[in-house]
DNA sequence: TAGATTGTTAATCGATTAACAATC
DNA sequence: TAGATTGTTAATCGATTAACAATC
């Protein structure tokens, strides 16, 4: 018998739960329903048990979710019950504000080097952090075995930044440049393009 | 006779189809086809046409899309066949990175003000932007009479920040902090969060 | 116990894909 | 004309919701 593989709109759906969650413990409280999460996230009940039904039986008849255990084990699914270090390229606002992020904390993630291209800018420091020439971005990176990015160059240069990326081992890539960048199987994108979402808005302005 | 109202799933990809295109044109090319398109994005040629044949006949057959006309088309049904004026709250790294993001240029919209609440912040300059009080936000953005807002302020106050936008009349929140806010119907909320993102990809690590 | 809420099945709803006539 | 590609319909596929037995 074979596992059934998880639905991708499922899988992105946990992050939510989770960060729910967390805000809940945060208010001090030991229960939740899928009711209740359900009002906090505008999604039905029955999704959210029907989602977490995937992965295990995590609640109790009468009662619901105990809050602390049902973090602990999306943390789990998720591969959150570990901090993944996280490189960024691209030292400019966007890469800055990215490098100093204050909300990866508890979340799973933190940024350990930042890489950019300009001579300008290289050994310059972001917080914590030297800006490290992206000619060292290869040997760097796969050394430290880094498994994730974040892209924060020009659209211009973001396919040949995510070439080295992927040649330097990275599987997960958040691209923060407004094009779409091609990747062999087996390597993950996210997007994330504000002017994409404001356009979705606008779309029901007059 | 009335209307379909269009899938959101559907609005969604607009624009995407719109910045692909925008590329293309930059790139010096006349035509494109659905096939090229999906194949730039990662979506089937069906999809794309049967997403656009929502709105209009766009194509001819043999031929494909004029990449102009339908980059224009794009931009009325998405209403960014103008400019969008846009507020931004919170003048963090974050709230900074999107002051002066460059990348708003030609995509129908621009920011044009800044608050922040902190008095340390307010009067000091982000580009052309004299960081403003929080306090005139709602008098300073209806006389403005603008509808977009990027929300950038700590989870802990996005709530009681989103409240206040609302009474200045925004309609459209592009929300930074990772937190749900409520909002009364009518109200258009988008979610961006980086960490949901890199949750989403961690799951596929080991 | 009575009330509440889970996990799950079946029914419904919606989105995607395949296929092709129309036609440039 | 022959080849290419649209717009659209019907078929398929997948996701969401409703409902309820189980049970805390």
């Amino acid at each position: 018998m074979t596992y059934k593989t998880i639905p991708n709109i499922v899988v992105g759906r946990l992050p939510l739960y989770l960060r729910t969650l967390q805000r809940m413990q945060q208010e001090g409280r030991q229960v939740t329903s899928s009711q209740e999460l359900g009002e906090r996230l505008g999604i039905s009940a029955a999704q959210i048990r029907k989602d977490l039904s995937q992965f295990g039986e995590f609640g109790k008849q009468g009662t619901g979710y105990g809050i602390e255990y049902l973090t602990s084990q999306l943390q789990k699914i998720l591969r959150v019950d570990r901090v993944w270090d996280v490189l960024v390229v691209g030292a400019g606002d966007v890469g800055h504000a990215l490098a100093r992020y204050p909300g990866f904390k508890n979340r799973g993630f933190r940024v350990v080097m930042v890489f950019d291209r300009d001579p300008e800018k290289i050994g310059q420091r972001i917080g914590e952090f030297d800006i490290q020439d992206i000619a060292s971005l290869v040997p760097t990176a796969k050394e430290a075995k880094i498994r994730i990015a974040m892209l924060a160059v020009p659209a211009m240069e973001a396919q040949e930044v995510t070439n080295k990326l992927i040649e330097a081992g990275i599987t997960e890539i958040l691209n923060y440049a407004p094009i779409n960048i091609n990747v062999p199987p087996g390597i993950h994108v996210e997007y994330n393009d504000p002017v994409v979402q404001l356009q979705k808005m606008s779309y029901h302005l007059d």
